[in-house]
DNA sequence: TCGGTAGTTCCGAAATTCCGAACTATGGGA
DNA sequence: TCCCATAGTTCGGAATTTCGGAACTACCGA
């Protein structure tokens, strides 16, 4: 399998961002993945709230967080590593992260 | 015309104003409302860019920024006044706007 | 009442999202 | 080595959303 792809950190865009965001189960995904700092994909994350999510559509919702440039995401033996990119992208982007992430936290 | 709808303020939800500002065009737009503090609606934004943005698209363009909360619309005459709820926003999520807007601004 | 400007609604085409089924990749035995 | 189980991806069709042109409505001034 071919390493997956990662935006550079100049390649990251506010609009990525915010449509990867905008989607409760991804933001769920990603305050997940930000607060343990590393979450093994899917099995770790197959239901948001009361809410079980396929897995097809978890693969692709890790796919638009990777994509936006929110998280890192790397194989090790069989199962997928995640990573948020938070750190990164705050340097790029200062507090749009952390105001995104107490919004949701807010409701 | 009967009073257009318009969210409380305890209604505002995150993903709405995510999605809403997730569209470019949008984005501008807001931010144009945002900076001049008030914008008559389509004409003024008939143009994002070098892309011309038909009536049509503007209009629901609007719809979509009224019901997310992010602005207040009133006809005026025979033209819509829109103002950004930026300062009630602001109050709820406090740094999202901001947060948004630096981030592209940063583009 | 007519005419012009501002904006909305309607509706079909295009794009996107959703998710089940089938498939691929990897590691651990036997 | 071969097979199995686990983890995740891809495919494809249905459902939803977005786009934008054409027709329509609302309001004002003359």
């Amino acid at each position: 399998m071919r390493p997956l792809f990662h935006p550079a950190l100049e390649d990251v865009q506010p609009e990525a961002i915010l449509h990867a965001l905008s989607d409760p189960v991804r933001a769920a995904i990603f305050a997940r993945i930000a607060g343990t700092g590393c979450v093994d994909a899917c099995r770790a994350v197959s239901a948001v709230g009361d809410r079980v999510i396929p897995k097809s559509s978890l693969s692709s919702h890790f796919k638009v967080l990777r994509e936006a440039g929110l998280i890192r995401c790397e194989r090790h033996g069989v199962e997928m590593r995640n990573h948020s990119r938070c750190t990164e992208v705050d340097a790029r982007f200062p507090g749009l992260l952390s105001a995104i992430m107490s919004a949701y936290a807010r409701v």
